[in-house]
DNA sequence: GCAACACCTGCATACTCATGTAGGAGAGTT
DNA sequence: AACTCTCCTACATGAGTATGCAGGTGTTGC
């Protein structure tokens, strides 16, 4: 099943050559994978036409010149079919974070083993994103409410007051809440005070961003 | 490295009586591992200590009366450290969705092979966070901006008016957003008027949630 | 040169929102 | 019974926003 498509096109951009080297020797053992490039910088890369005949692209994420994350923003919005893979020795949340944005399928840290680097590339073409599961684990508590810390000030909004923000962050006026929450307008802006007053802030598009940023209400699908 | 941790205390929530004694049959198996209590619903798994004993619960997704979705809320919120993993047969967005936003720590398939069962047990209590690389990428799809489908008549932002609408949902108003990009109030009204157009809009808070759901804009960490 | 486009300014008006003040009804606690 | 908390109604005022109209500049490309 998974043996069905032929031969899956890589390129690598690495700019440590011993790396690069090692990556391209996994590479080359196993039988459905060809190389069709391999660079130390995204300049030399996009300067031939080894990435848009790729399937699948090992791209480090700090690369002199244009860095890994300009890369795969560049190559993801040219070639969005091209699947790249964002390599590093980090994990923190800033790079994963920016990378995904900017059009990474997946996040591998340099440590992985060579099983799990032919695994990824597998995983990418199939349509997956590969990614180690404590990165995946910071991605998804992106989605999660924050956990209230026992210190923090910050007061808990009621249930109806998530209600309205919720709608309100949805654009909808006074009069639409009030109507679909079955409450008067001066209802609904009775609540709206009370969630200025605990989030901090004085209008509706702050409200929004704190609710977001707390993750009190959720980012629209 | 892996199994400095002596046992780990297990529970599962799963109506399907089949499968419940299969998934008990693995795991009994594994030296490390101890099941703790294993129950057809939430109802029978709320009534007893076996789910506060737990550190990973395996969960259905679909569950008589307290679903399964509710039940990872329900968990999630009384123990925040206990790792809750979601099984389910279905691998659609929604279901997903509703359950990482839930508190849930991984997502798996009920076609999971033992190995990957025990594997993502592990994963879990590691702090990592099990899921197939399908359902990966539907989450990491989640953050980047939608493909502008060739059908779609949607006008595209030009650059100044992406700038506007970040600053927007930042929650600032005319006058600090025409500081901030050195223009005049009147500037400011006249972007804000064509991002309306092209959104079609009519307040703030449309703009924002529209810009959120074309992720035109990116939601604040 | 002229059209198309992004960018910017200015002014006017009606509408929405933020905020203060003041009160009442019901649930749950001590 | 007094207290607290959430939920709701009401009215008033100033600030901020939405939208219409009328223009001006600079760049790109035919």
């Amino acid at each position: 099943m998974t043996t069905a498509k032929p031969i899956i096109y890589l390129s690598i951009i690495e700019d440590n050559q011993f790396i690069r080297s090692g990556w391209e020797a996994i590479l080359r053992n196993v039988p459905e994978f060809s190389i069709v490039g391999s660079f130390e910088s995204c300049e030399d890369a996009f300067s031939t036409t080894a990435i848009e005949e790729s399937d699948v692209i090992l791209m480090d994420i700090k690369l002199p010149g244009i860095s890994g994350i300009e890369g795969v923003r560049h190559v993801h919005k040219l070639h969005p079919k091209i699947a790249v893979i964002m390599c590093s020795v980090y994990d923190d949340d800033t790079h994963v974070f920016d990378a995904i944005c900017a059009g990474a399928v997946g996040y591998l840290l340099k440590k992985a083993s060579s099983e799990e680097i032919i695994k990824a590339i597998h995983d990418a073409v199939n349509g997956g994103s590969p990614m180690t599961p404590t990165i995946a684990r910071k991605v998804i508590a992106s989605f999660q409410p924050k956990e209230r810390k026992s210190n923090q000030i910050q007061e808990e909004l009621t249930e109806r007051e998530q209600e309205v923000l919720t709608k309100m962050a949805q654009g909808k006026s006074y009069a639409t809440i009030a109507n679909e929450l079955s409450i008067s307008i001066d209802g609904v802006r009775f609540h709206i005070r009370n969630i200025y007053l605990k989030l901090q802030v004085h209008s509706r598009a702050e409200a929004i961003a704190e609710g977001l940023k707390q993750r009190i209400i959720s980012p629209p699908r």
